[in-house]
DNA sequence: TCATTATATGAACCATTATTCACCTTTATT
DNA sequence: AATAAAGGTGAATAATGGTTCATATAATGA
């Protein structure tokens, strides 16, 4: 399904006992903390084996460096993230507009809120890595979901489908990272969330071409 | 003016001859040349000398530390940024709401793409120090610039300008960020900046307690 | 049971790199 | 010109940290 990763950042090679698969499990999780409490610079790989009760040795069995483990990492985050997004777009399916925006905004927001601390760490750690291929496969898989959920709208229809799914998702994704890292008290952040999903809300209304009212301009054949 | 940064952060001591002072031009320079051809994890403190054509004791003489020199290059590139952003809000005062939003992104836009290399080099440096100082102070004086443009609007009037203006950046200065970061080819990308001003404009315009226009129900195309 | 494969260990190795400091050169001051 | 202050040098130091590999243990299958 997913582009393979490059191959100088997959791993080593793949589980076969479930003993294995539960070492995976801890490491991904030990390097998450390490990474939360020392940040990226100072996560060394000793430390994240110390922290995950293996050896280093084990480590280097599923990863070929480093920045393979960073990679996985980020990996097994974006896929759970897209999976969530994935279900809330399918969810909605035939609704309104507006509802659609309100939940796309809410579940992005409480993924990324939910550990805070921790997708601030997933944030700086990409430094580390060359993520391209990992954000470029999240973006497609996003922008399928979306784009499906958009044509079903019960109360819009959208000429230029992909430009407007597009604007939608820079500003939605772009404007909830921006929120998320200023650090703002509760109620400014509500207000601006909110504020927000006036914003898209109204600008999906703009460029509709209301589907429920016939239109009064003829669609142009393409 | 700006918050000073953390003593644990600062310079060392500060160039009192002009030739200290090319020397500190160069050292940042460099540091960005590296930075962009190495990365932040190979920017080390010989390999920025050697480029800059001076000895690291030199280095040592102005930042305490490393961490103290990618601090520095950040401080100075966010002072760029945000002086041009006030220069343009400066520029707009009691223009219309549409041109003040055009410019903003505009702008934001253009400072970021001049040197792009340079722009995701800085992006991926923030990894390896605390710049929660720098952007607190960068986010106060830009949102000190757009308010007072804000206030100025020939074409509307805001009764809670503190939202709205919080709104607008996030909103801007977050969906450019994703844009950018997203290397879309040209024609999408202009066409997402277009369709985010065409999005912000309408909702200032939406939430605007109209001034000058008449409150009555179509608001005019422009 | 025994052979084979998968998994785990961690001391040792090597390269890298941040930082210092004793000394030198240039510029300013008297 | 003489002295002081600012600026600059780079080999040496000390610590760190990524990676390997010879070896050990556990699981699997015949």
């Amino acid at each position: 399904m997913a582009t393979p990763s490059p191959d100088h950042l997959s791993a080593r090679k793949k589980p076969r006992q479930a003993r294995s698969r539960a070492t995976l499990d801890v490491i991904f999780e030990a390097t998450l903390q390490v990474l939360i409490a020392h940040g990226p610079r100072r996560t060394t790989t000793t430390r994240v084996a110390e922290r995950a009760g293996v050896s280093v040795g084990t480590m280097y069995q599923y990863f070929p460096h480093k920045q393979a483990l960073f990679y996985a990492v980020n990996e097994r985050y974006l896929d759970i993230l897209a999976e969530r997004v994935e279900a809330a777009c399918r969810e909605q399916h035939g609704d309104s507009i507006k509802h659609m925006i309100d939940v796309l905004v809410t579940t992005y927001w409480k993924a990324k809120t939910e550990r805070p601390e921790m997708t601030r760490a997933l944030y700086r750690s990409v430094a580390e890595i060359d993520n391209e291929p990992l954000i470029q496969a999240f973006s497609q898989r996003i922008d399928a979901a979306t784009a499906a959920m958009l044509a079903s709208a019960s109360d819009a229809h959208f000429t230029d489908l992909p430009t407007v799914n597009l604007t939608l998702l820079s500003t939605v994704f772009g404007t909830v990272r921006s929120v998320f890292e200023h650090r703002l008290p509760d109620a400014k952040t509500d207000a601006v969330l909110r504020q927000l999903m006036v914003m898209c809300t109204t600008y999906l209304e703009t460029v509709s071409t209301a589907s429920s009212a016939p239109a009064s301009a003829t669609p142009s054949s393409e």
